[in-house]
DNA sequence: ATTAGCACTCAACACTTTCGAGTGCCAAAT
DNA sequence: ATTTGGCACTCGAAAGTGTTGAGTGCTAAT
């Protein structure tokens, strides 16, 4: 059932001219861009045979051949030889990912920002998952009357923060003491143990009357609650339009209209992530391609993800999304040197 | 030059039809949609004559006629009714912009969302114009060693912060020093007043070495100038490529690669509203329609805003990319009420 | 001023033809 | 047992050809 090696050179060369052509490939295109020892027929008969064994398929009768989902996945999985970046290329990425970076958030932008540019095609990160997180400090700042500022920071130094409305007539000095008594209930403790009764019960003792704590507490939860939420950062979607892959309008439409629903593809990445925990893969990078993408209107598409990783505990994604007919060697190459950068300068950051 | 009522009627009936039809229309078609109590020789003498002074053109000899920007302009200007919004429409819109907003930025994001969603265009929202803010609180708050949260708050109640690096030997008793000394120095003086002399003078007194606070007076400075910037939201760019104005294909590529340019559009609407407030312009609402909008790749497109009000100085707008043919009708109603919803509810966030 | 009527225009559509790159298969050659 | 040249066949894409119909402008009659 494996394929013999001309096989793997003919397929590998089909994906090849498809990717750079967008054009079915037969026989004779294929003698001819490629150095065969042998004739066009013999090629008819090993296409004929790659089809039955479902790795190629034609549009119609008469046309040459295309990768099938299962073609690209064997590319990707064995033919396929990663690029190495050119000195200016490695600099380039270096100095987009690492300008004024402030923030991990920072960091993502810029880096979605890049990739895209540089890939020409989609390309995302997402905030690290907080779920593995625990709380390291909250302070509640009193701006004016009735207005606070909750600043939540997370182990590995990230600080989300979050404006709330509190009753009037809480005062700066019962602000401090419920800040710091809801801190130290709660400081060192896993996120996801946080529920809004742990944090009420952190106010048990306090001189201040219950009644009167309910909307902090809420509001300190919401605070916490929203620091572990997942954000996106998308990039490039219009560069899609300038592909013939999505010439056909109704694809781009599927596609965007896909991408521009919130929350969704975080979702599904973050399942994705935690479906290639369980089985343990330890590949730097990882490559979904066509229908094995769970998501409406990306059938058309590959999406090549990688992870990085702020301290020992937490991880975020960062990906690619191109046609199924992606330059996989470049993309891979790139996003595998972009997770590395982000790597060093979070780490830089966290320090 | 006047047109006379005649006249402006037809091109009326020009442009509704031509707004639900995408197609040239006619003077049969003008006949059979409307009740003219002229034949439609008639109309064709009017439809030669409007043509002659520029309000409608044909896009070939044997086609029914199209309008033409100053077609749309003198529609928009004298011709058009403002549709009335349903009870339903009114609870939905403000519903959608209300829900769960703590700061002026959810408002914003959500009015996009509800826009862009009740039109079917894209629209897009901007944080307020701070320039003539000025700044009313500033807290510098230790997180760790190395690492401090600026926090800015800004007349008419609006917060902002970043996260900075600082030297790792400053003590928390010394950052508290150095935040009540810039705090007081500066708190009450306009945004655009600040600059880094300013802030570097504040601290002219202060017991720690001046070659210590550099990076604390640049760190200080770049959060509040951040504070300045303006952020914009937008929504619904997909939503172009179900509309047959889009069908050619490079057309959306154009307007959607115009607008991920970061901050082109985002300049634009300020320019604008500068220019508008020196006309002494006292409308609600603007339109801009084809080539009337200075951005590339905007050509086919008109584009409506609004302004929304922070306290007594400040302003931002909200406005909704559509089509020349576009529904200006409903999107005028729409977008004057979501401004109307925007409007109340930062006064209540801000009260 | 309005209108009926007519000759004219031209995009859109349907239909045909041609072309060529592609295929599968078979019989001969290695 | 492979490989290969050859050949008949397929079928989409491109180019050419009518036909149709909604549109126009113009003119002469109302």
């Amino acid at each position: 059932m494996a394929l013999d090696d001309r096989k793997k050179q003919v397929l590998q060369a089909i994906v090849d001219d498809y990717v750079t052509t967008y054009e079915p490939v037969g026989s004779k295109a294929l003698i001819e861009r490629h150095d065969f020892t042998v004739s066009s027929a013999t090629l008819r008969n090993e296409m004929a045979e790659l089809e039955r064994m479902g790795y190629i398929e034609k549009p119609h009768t008469s046309a040459g051949r295309i990768p099938s989902d299962k073609g690209y996945r064997e590319y990707v999985n064995s033919l396929l030889k990663v690029d190495t970046l050119t000195e200016e290329e490695r600099e380039e990425i270096t100095d987009r990912v690492t300008d004024s970076v402030n923030e991990v958030t920072d960091l993502l932008r810029n880096a979605t920002n890049a990739l895209s540019e540089k890939t020409g095609y989609i390309s995302l990160a997402m905030t690290p998952r907080f779920k593995d997180s625990y709380l390291s400090q909250l302070k509640i700042l009193m701006i004016e009357p009735g207005k606070a500022l909750v600043v939540v920071v997370l182990s590995a130094g990230v600080v989300k923060d979050r404006l709330v409305r509190i009753p009037n007539f809480i005062t700066d000095a019962q602000m401090f003491d419920i800040s710091t008594a809801v801190e130290h209930a709660l400081s060192g403790m896993p996120l996801d143990e946080i529920t809004l009764v742990t944090v009420a019960s952190s106010l048990k003792g306090s001189k201040i009357p219950e009644s009167l704590l309910n909307q902090v507490i809420f509001e300190a939860y919401t605070a916490i609650k929203q620091a572990e939420r997942l954000d996106m950062y998308l990039e490039g979607e219009h560069r899609m339009l300038s592909l013939p892959d999505f010439h056909e309008l109704s694809r781009a439409r599927d596609l965007l209209g896909t991408l521009s629903k919130d929350g969704l593809v975080a979702g599904y990445v973050n399942e994705m992530e935690s479906s290639k925990a369980q089985s343990g893969s330890k590949d730097t990078y990882m490559v979904r391609i066509g229908q094995e993408i769970a998501l409406e209107g990306l059938s058309d598409c590959s999406f090549v993800t990688t992870t990085y990783n702020v301290g020992d505990t937490l991880s975020g994604n960062i990906g690619v999304i191109g046609p199924k007919r992606m330059e996989y060697s470049k993309v891979i190459s790139q996003i595998n040197f972009v997770r590395k950068v982000v790597n060093d300068e979070i780490r830089k950051l966290t320090e």
